[in-house]
Order: C-alpha cells, then sequence, then structure tokens
DNA sequence: GTAATTGTGCGAAAATTCTCGAACAGTTAT
DNA sequence: ATAACTGTTCGAGAATTTTCGCACAATTAC
C-alpha cells in the first residue's frame, strides 16, 4: 500500500548552500541536466551504469538538498526536478545554472 | 620587486562545477558576497579572525576555481571578484546566487 | 507460494576537503 | 641591519564525501 516515503525539507528550509553542493558534483549536475530535459524519469535512467547504491547516494543527496522530489511507484521510484519551488526560494538560480551547463557544453576541447 | 605572483584561470577555462562548488562553502560564500559589497578588499577582511593559513586555503580556491582575482600590494593582498570574467562565461549566474544568498538572510529563525 | 526485480540501509575503505600550527619568504618601519 | 608584519607553504589530523559490496525489504511475475 505505501510503495515507500520519503523525506523532502519544506520550500522555506531549503538551503542555498547546500543546493550548491548538490550541483557542484559533475555527476549529480549531469542528472539534473536530464531531470530539466525529460521531466520525470525512473532513477535508474539517472545512471544505469552506476551501482544501485551509488545512485540511491545521489538521489538521496538531491533529494535531502531540496533539488528533486521523489515518489516510490510499485518497486521502481520516480524522480523530477522541484522546479517551482526552487523558482519560489532562489528565483533564476536553477536557470542560470542549467544555462550555464549547456554553455560549458558547447566548448570542445577546453 | 615582484610582490607576488597569483596563477589564475583563462576565464574559458573556468569550470562550472568548481564555481560552484567554491560558492558552497558557507565561508566562502560569505566572502563573495562581501566581495560583491565592497569590491576590492584586504584579504585579512574576509576573515579577521581565521588563522591566516586558513584563510589563504579559501582564498586559493576561490582564485583557483576562478571567482576572484588576487593581486599582491606591499605585503597586503587585495581581492577582488571576476565579475565580469564570470557574467561572461556564466551569464547571471553570480547574480542570482547573490541575490539568492540574500533572500536567505531575511529568513529569521528558518 | 517461489523467483526475479528494484531500491534502501549498513558498513567500510578510498578520496577529498577542512583546519590549523609551525616554519618560511617578502615587505615595511625603525 | 633588525624587528615587526603579512601571506604562503608544508605537514598532519579531523571531518566529510564518495564509492560500492552485501544483506534486506517491497513489489511484481510466474
Amino acid at each position: 500500500m505505501s510503495p515507500r516515503s520519503y523525506e523532502h525539507p519544506d520550500t522555506e528550509a531549503i538551503a542555498l548552500p547546500r543546493v550548491l553542493f548538490a550541483l557542484s558534483e559533475p555527476l549529480r549536475l549531469h542528472m539534473v541536466r536530464m531531470l530539466a530535459e525529460r521531466g520525470e524519469v525512473d532513477s535508474i535512467e539517472l545512471g544505469p551504469e552506476l551501482p544501485r547504491s551509488t545512485l540511491t547516494h545521489h538521489t538521496s543527496l538531491l533529494r535531502e538538498s531540496g533539488v528533486v522530489f521523489v515518489r516510490g511507484e510499485g518497486r521502481k521510484c520516480l524522480i523530477r526536478l522541484r522546479g517551482e519551488d526552487l523558482e519560489d526560494r532562489f528565483p533564476g538560480l536553477l536557470g542560470t545554472v542549467l544555462s550555464a551547463a549547456e554553455s560549458a557544453d558547447e566548448e570542445p576541447g577546453a
């Protein structure tokens, strides 16, 4: 009945340093970018090649820092960005970070 | 004659994850906010109560990540934000982070 | 029911970061 | 030159983060 229960910080409780730290890890930044593109995704899509416990570690950190919302669906877990909450809390932040990540991509060698 | 020499990454070489990591540390974020307010400041102002080696550690990390520019002046060292370079590299990023930090301040108890 | 699948929690090891004292180098003042 | 002052470097220890195997819980398929 209760697939699983995940704790999420209230929007007002989202802390800037923790968000920045969550986004500062290349792997997690990549996950966030994928979430921005695809919307809600199956957790496995965020890192099919990763050991499960490693994947759980990163998704949990993103969740605890207030960046993503996680919900259990059957035996899978679905993840989506807390875009609106982040926009309310830190207007423009997620957007500029995502744009910055895109622009960094366009540099080939660098 | 040569007061001291500091290495700085080229603007194009500034990496997003490193910038986010630099800003994710509360102490460094506080330094950056002070730099945004005051412009170029004496390094000691960024943390008068800190051990000098700790202060050097953080200013070096900010410099190596491309967030600040450091120059020696006599026996002191002066630090300023690389606002334009960051704006060129990651438009809007520094501004939104600073705004977010301000808005986080206004919350009393949190 | 059993088996297969998916995610979580635990624990430990590796890597990184943070802190800071001590010795050192460069600058300024006397 | 001597002394005072500022920042850097080195080193080590503490704290944190990252990784990941393994056992476990929950769900689905058979």
